[in-house]
DNA sequence: GGCGTTCCTTGATGCAAGTCAATCTGCTTT
DNA sequence: AAAGCAGATTGACTTGCATCAAGGAACGCC
């Protein structure tokens, strides 16, 4: 639970510093929470979404299907990230709770009215679009052109550099990052078959680069040799430098 | 050559509907343009780019590369297209002019301080990025889940809606597509080898669906049978109808 | 504690697409 | 017209990943 915008918890960045502008202290009367129970849909393909909100709590995917079944992942949404399309009625695509999720929501409407006399609110969500038009295009070459083995690894990668309040380094220097996803959504986010994914687990374990505990922490116990295999160009600093 | 914005000729809605925003006027002074030929590195990935721009004619590309030289392709610019971004000084993509390209440019710092005068333009801004975003998630469908012939057979379908001043029908109900690329440039959109997408070129004309004239234009003789070997899902009208 | 469900792993097999290589087709150049 | 060249096609072979199938491990519930 979070209380009024100026009020949010640490880890509720989006709703801080948009709330912590002026101007959407007039949009208190448009603020709501919801609540999603871990797999339900939140909008399917096609839907009407009339609100925008920034995911306060929970993991949600957002993903596109062919008729015959096939799905790709498109968007990965944790804590503090924005869900919401400002002046689009229609979502192209299913928003999925993957574990219970709590959203805090404006109304579209209100919302894009404070928007269009906000330059700084405008200029936050360009940045933030175009965030995500970054890390899509990321996506792209990974769905392009790495093999299963650099899918797998760069996935690792992202999900430590994403970490919410930074990634838990162990003594020793190892980095512990908590799966969001089962192995199947994994599949879906890099294009895979499930079955390829849990041999590439298999293969990073056998290698030394990764330990598992429990099916859903992965401790990375060579960071290096996991960006290597990621198809990594530049020593990024990462998120144990 | 085009003029002053005002005078803009049609295909350049780009500047066009941002000229004409009145804020916009002002920012003539930080107008210019830019030429390139067929081949030419506009910017390099991790380059500073210091100008926003509308592509006033010619095709442009966006891609990764990896260090073994493999290239995925990111973005494909045409013709009233915009470039460019935002409040930030690198662009994390290589950007190439494939044929001879005209570029209309602002300086960055103006077009910036006019945004964030101009809710108007900021607006403008935002809702081409949102279109770019989804354009890229399709994108990432196409790439993760889509066999050879549905990549092929989507891009003719992409770029017969993309056609600039609407796609040419042909008497008798076909439909022209002058392909922008070669083979091997539509095997890096696709995440193909060149060789595949050649044979799925001529797969395409065997069965019937479409003819060649020459390399670089294709017809189609049978839009339907198209869009369903592209694995879309509605019958979205298409350019014919 | 036992049992069912969900998630994960591993093995065997097949196929779509990659790779290597040879040839063909227009275009441009001289 | 001949030569040279970039781009495209086609064939033969290889391979990475999907698919099919059978268990195993973790976690809930009664």
């Amino acid at each position: 639970m979070h209380g009024s915008c100026p009020d949010c918890p640490v880890r509720h960045q989006a709703i801080c510093s948009t709330c912590n502008a002026p101007e959407l202290r007039r949009l208190e009367h448009a603020r709501y929470d919801r609540r999603y129970e871990a797999g339900q849909v939140i909008v399917w393909a096609g839907d009407r979404l009339d609100f925008v909100a920034s995911v306060v709590s929970g993991v949600a995917t957002m993903s596109h299907t062919l008729e015959d079944g096939r799905t790709q992942m498109v968007g990965l949404l944790q804590a503090s990230d924005f869900l919401g399309r400002p002046h689009r009625e229609r979502t192209p695509y299913t928003v999925t709770a993957v574990t219970d999720v709590v959203l805090c929501c404006f109304r579209r409407k209100p919302f894009e009215e404070v928007m269009a006399a906000s330059p700084a609110l405008s200029a936050q969500m360009l940045d933030r679009t175009l965030d995500e038009l970054d890390a899509s295009r990321e996506w792209l070459l990974l769905l392009g052109r790495k093999s299963a083995r650099e899918k797998f690894a760069s996935l690792l990668v992202i999900l430590a550099r994403r970490e919410v309040g930074g990634p838990q380094a162990s003594p020793g220097g190892e980095l512990q990052i908590d799966l969001p996803l089962t192995r199947d959504m994994m599949a879906d986010y890099l294009g895979l078959s499930l079955e390829t994914v849990s041999r590439q687990v298999s293969a990073l374990r056998r290698d030394g680069i990764i330990r598992l505990n429990g099916n859903r922490t992965v401790i990375v116990q060579d960071y290096a040799a996991l960006l290597t295999a990621s198809g990594e160009t530049d020593a990024d600093g990462g998120p144990l430098s």
